[in-house]
RNA sequence: CGGGGAGUAGCGCAGCCUGGUAGCGCGCUACGUUUGGGACGUAGAGGUCCCGGGUUCGAAUCCCGGCUCCCCGACCA
């Protein structure tokens, strides 16, 4: 491609809507364009570098087994009513009436279609296990878009479903899918790690995240230098911290006016976060939760979810709680009736607690479990964090962000029970299909491979997904012999089958140099008049500060030689 | 959804407070001179100043309403 004629210009100042490097980056190069908020359009060196990793992924999934499918983007609503996700998915589920007034839905996953898919063709455990995969285009009306391609409402993601009689089988093709994700990556140029997380609300037992440590990462990872242990920190399990334990003295109310948060507590009480109980109020499904945690800890939403096994769960607004007849900043498990209560396992470690009152301006002293606080339910929802002891090892926890890359998980029978895809087994029973579902955001990836591969000059990515391999430069265009030496090396490299932009442009050096910088790719050709006069070309990688100066007539060979190594 | 910020040429911005013919840098076009790390000169092209109302002789500028985009938070008893 020459890039005279090639779509897309290069900008020499940052767009200000840009805050990552890896946005900057993809703006300056001219690869995407937002046309909306976490909508945009891709240009042809964007494209490029994501047909190639789609290419890595299909390849990988094949690998394993996987058969490519395309499932629909448009779909009924009414399949997402049938297994109750038209209501789970809230808002970020994109609506919408066909001509006739049908109720549609633009798909955010793929879950229903290829269940019903596979069940067309589901009659025996004989056909088990299936595992198919496609990558289509996701849409995902976020509450906020940001980062460029990191958080998107419309993205193309490779989705893959597996198929099987029984747990072993799942077991099985699970482990394959997590080392096909370890070499997509690997092959993509990013450091991505496998840890734990939660599988959601729908729940089988098993779930991982494929995360790159980044700073600019929405998630926060939790891990363990010693035993290695890591998971997402709505996931993650630890050890309570010890807190002082004393003999149990008896409640005693105290006044406590206009202290409403823990510090304020910890202020005028003298006591240490450790020694107060708090509460957060939720609504569970449009009911009211109270979760208690001890006051140096905080409830992580995400285990709260999991251990009411609630489909919605958000905090309880100002009006809920007023109409409710409760003392916000006194409100307490302690004493409520007629409110299920959550504890976490902290409030069973320490002594002597403070906590509201459930009436205005005071709190308790001197509350004591089980003795005074009886909870429905004592389960893990407290959220992990750095310096929390690691459960295996007890060493403490390191807190790191990271961008999410990959997800797999074990979905189990929702599925299959709710659109009734069911095998006969070797009992001559109807059984469920267990199910496994395994994704990867295609532009995310690359946004994690440009955020990773860069310097301050530009992006430095793999030849695996770079736009093009070579950057060609004629420096001087104007005089015939380089056009003519670098119109030669060019044909040549066609022939070899090198991907190569051609800098036919007219401009200086300096504008070049520049350019091939920014783009990155990984090895750059220059054909001058300095060098022409020796009959040779300059070949330098990305990645090194040094020239090469090569013979002319071996520059192709010599770049094609660079490339396979 | 709450809190901040911003919408003026392809990109980055000034102008607004104090209303009076819309500017600068980069990029773009043409010609000439340059020629190995974002060259120089000359001459140009390019703008519904986010949208809609209002005030005014006159609005990018003041007032009202709306839209869009970016950032932070979504953790609190």
């Amino acid at each position: 491609m020459r890039l005279s004629q090639f779509l897309g210009r290069t900008l020499r100042s940052n767009p200000s809507e840009a805050e990552t490097d890896n946005h900057k980056l993809m703006l300056r190069t001219g690869m995407i364009q937002q046309l909306a908020a976490g909508v945009y359009s891709y240009a042809p060196l964007a494209i490029r570098s994501l047909t190639k990793i789609a290419n890595i992924i299909r390849e990988e999934m094949n690998a394993a087994g996987g058969q490519e499918v395309k499932l629909p983007t448009l779909q009924p609503r009414e399949l997402w009513q049938q297994s109750g996700r038209d209501a789970t998915f809230g808002p970020d589920l994109i609506r919408l009436q066909d001509r006739r007034g049908r109720e549609m839905v633009l798909a955010p996953t793929h879950e229903e279609a290829v269940t019903l898919l596979v069940k067309q063709h589901l009659q025996s455990y004989r056909d088990l296990p299936m595992l198919v995969y496609q990558i289509q285009t996701k849409f995902r009306d976020e509450v906020r878009p940001r980062g460029g391609l990191v958080r998107v409402r419309e993205f193309d993601m490779k989705d893959g479903y597996s198929f099987h009689a029984d747990d072993e089988s799942l077991d099985e093709t699970y482990q394959r899918m997590v080392q096909a994700y370890h070499n997509i990556f690997q092959r993509c140029g990013i450091p991505a790690i496998q840890i734990e997380a939660d599988s959601g609300a729908i729940g089988g037992k098993d779930s991982h995240e494929f995360i790159m440590p980044s700073e600019i990462g929405e998630d926060t990872f939790i891990h363990c230098p010693k035993c290695g242990y890591a998971a997402n920190a709505e996931r993650a399990a630890f050890t309570r911290p010890a807190a002082p334990s004393e003999a149990e003295l008896p409640m005693e109310d105290v006044h406590t006016p206009g202290q409403k948060t823990i510090q304020d507590l910890v202020d005028n009480l003298g006591v240490t976060p450790a020694q107060t109980l708090k509460v957060v109020i939720y609504m569970a499904d449009g009911e009211m939760v109270f979760a208690t945690v001890r006051g140096d800890l905080d409830v992580n939403d995400i285990k709260l979810k999991r251990a009411l096994g609630c489909i919605d769960l958000r905090l309880a607004t100002d009006e809920e709680v007023a109409a409710a007849g409760i003392s916000a900043g006194s409100a307490s498990a302690v004493g409520m009736t007629g409110i299920k209560i959550v504890a976490d396992e902290s409030i069973n470690i320490g002594t002597n607690f403070v906590a509201g009152a459930n009436k205005a301006d005071y709190h308790i002293l001197n509350v004591n479990t089980p003795r005074d606080l009886k909870p429905d339910l004592i389960a893990d929802i407290a959220m992990a964090e750095g310096g929390h002891a690691c459960l295996n090892c007890g060493t403490a926890f390191e807190a790191a962000r990271g961008i999410e890359v990959g997800h797999v998980f074990k979905l189990g029978t929702f599925f299959s029970e709710a659109l009734e895809a069911t095998f006969q087994d070797p009992e001559g029973q109807q059984q469920p299909a267990i199910m496994g579902c395994y994704g990867i955001g295609v532009g995310r990836l690359l946004a994690a491979a440009v955020e990773q591969n860069r310097d301050e000059k530009g992006m430095c990515l793999p030849a695996s997904v770079a736009p093009f391999h070579v950057y060609l430069a004629g420096l001087n265009m104007d005089k015939e012999e380089v056009a003519a030496a670098a119109d030669s090396i060019y044909e040549e490299l066609l022939d070899a089958g090198v991907e190569v932009l051609y800098d036919d442009r007219t401009d200086s050096a300096g504008v070049k140099f520049n350019d091939a910088d920014l783009l990155g790719f990984p090895v750059r050709v220059v054909v001058s008049p300095r060098n022409l006069k020796e009959g040779k070309a300059e070949i330098k990688l990305r990645i090194e500060s040094e020239a090469n100066v090569v013979a002319l007539e071996n520059a192709a060979s010599y770049v094609t030689t660079l490339l396979t190594t």
